[in-house]
DNA sequence: GATGTATTGTTGCAGATGCAACGATGTCAA
DNA sequence: TTGACATCGTTGCATCTGCAACAATACATC
């Protein structure tokens, strides 16, 4: 047994490269770190969203949400205010210069990732898309 | 689009929630860092190896072996030393404690893993193990 | 050999990250 | 209403990480 054909492994180094490519380009071009790119692209296309959906959503625990959104305000991306219904949580949304933001950058790094994805074997592709699904399942399921 | 369905991110999502159920195992039970793990499953099975390919077979840089070797020699599982035939580079190899460490910590990793992967439906774990081949493929393809 | 260039491991340092603690707020039972 | 407990966002702090610089070594060319 070698790492090479440990699976948790493998999993992790292919997760790693294309994240890494992603990554490449809303980094450079966009000036956002993964953190700031997951809850932009959250809320790039609804009206708000509370500190804790972000969270969830986004994988992400309340101190990085809590950064990346003192981040993205500072840019001016998005903007935040206390919650009226629970004055413990705060609601975000996207500014308008926020959304035309993620809107010019979201197909750069779509066409990144087809860069990637694109050399694969098309079935190969379909079989991943598949197996990713699957793992997600398992993984929160009802254990 | 949603983040939820953007596939990158899926991809990050399940090698992340696979990455820590090991990581649990294998820094609660046997005091090692993802770092530290990995330079240690590669020694564990083999006489020795360089600097330089711990690097490549392990996907970390030169900095994360540097540091992650040095701790593995504190703990007395690795030791090191410069190689003769290339004096830039450092010979690296098990000791016997760090054999006898990764032998009783592998079947528990390797057991979690199979704890979690087994939860999936056999046909798609078929189809992730096939579809993360192929998009390793891609990723250090011949572009 | 001498010299210039490339590669490797290590280290310093700035920034990022994870964790625990804290105050503020909500919930629920008495 | 009061009190006990839970939840949420933020902040300090210790640690980790990535990046650039550096010294040592190898290699190619002359």
């Amino acid at each position: 047994m070698t790492i090479e054909t440990f699976f948790p492994y493998q999993l992790a180094v292919a997760a790693a490269a294309l994240s890494a490519e992603l990554e490449d380009v809303y980094r450079r071009e966009g000036g956002l770190s993964r953190e700031e790119w997951r809850v932009l692209f959250l809320l790039a296309n609804v009206d708000a969203l509370t500190s804790k959906e972000l969270s969830r959503r986004s994988s992400l625990d309340k101190v990085q949400i809590s950064r990346a959104a003192h981040r993205l305000e500072e840019k001016g991306l998005i903007r935040g205010a206390q919650s009226t219904q629970d004055r413990r949580l705060r609601d975000y949304a996207c500014t308008e210069a926020g959304r035309a933001h993620f809107h010019a950058l979201f197909p750069r790094v779509e066409a990144r990732a087809e860069e990637v994805m694109g050399q694969m074997d098309p079935d190969d592709r379909a079989a991943l898309e598949r197996g990713v699904e699957g793992l997600i399942r398992a993984s929160d399921g009802p254990d």
